[in-house]
DNA sequence: ATATTACTTAGAGTATAGTGTAAGTCAAGA
DNA sequence: TCTTGACTTACACTATACTCTAAGTAATAT
């Protein structure tokens, strides 16, 4: 699979491929003509990435448990705390996102109010 | 009050200040040696607008919701529509974070798994 | 053979939101 | 008066994550 199918597949822009690939996210080998080669697993890993990214890791952090992933599985300890440590930030978020909810509710209650009583 | 008091009784640094007072989210009086002068009614506004921020609001947005406060009373209904439309966001960014740490709780699971299976 | 398309690289440009510096002004205390 | 500290402005720099362009190569379709 070349570049353009995987964009397609993960559903990512080619550019963004190249860039996490500069960034040494995901190491790609080359065919003979030096072209990017994707296979299944790729896809995969790519579409993690992808989650890890949309769940506010920063890619230096994903960087880092992308090479102890090219390590193997020795190393998957190493990323299970990492992933556990990760799960306490997603969990403030999902705290912090339900209290501004709850915020936002006393004001557009009390902007109700205040229309009210300018009518 | 003066801006360096305004840093530490609003939270937020004396660059920021200036540059959301720049940005336009904020307007502020000066004294007649040139300098800023703020009062009470200030640190709400920049405790709002910071809480704004956290929640996601872009600063464009946050201008665009000043612009409308500093004409007064008469745009509250529309200043209201902004917010509930900031809601619906901040509800979608609630579900997301759920989402997201289920898929993470899940994915610890599996790792923890993997590992007792080398084990 | 030629045109088209998909690819390659390095590097420049964009968006968002700060963060800090340089050079100068102003006011109050020693 | 001199110094100190808080302030002023304009502007440059940083971080993060893209997003795109330029110039060139390779494979494929006509």
């Amino acid at each position: 699979m070349r570049i353009g199918e995987m964009a397609k597949a993960a559903g990512i822009s080619e550019y963004i491929l190249r860039y996490y690939e500069k960034k040494g996210l995901i190491r790609v080998r080359r065919d003979d003509a030096g072209r990017r080669c994707y296979d299944e697993n790729d896809i995969e890993w790519i579409k993690f990435i992808k989650r890890l990214k949309d769940t506010g890791m920063l890619l230096k952090d994903i960087k880092e448990y992308s090479r102890l992933r090219y390590e193997g599985n020795a190393t998957m300890p190493e990323r299970l705390k990492m992933l556990e440590k990760h799960r306490e930030y997603v969990l403030e978020q999902q705290k912090k996102w339900a209290e501004y909810l709850s915020n936002l509710d006393d004001k557009i209650v009390f902007y109700k109010d205040s229309i009210d009583g300018l009518a």
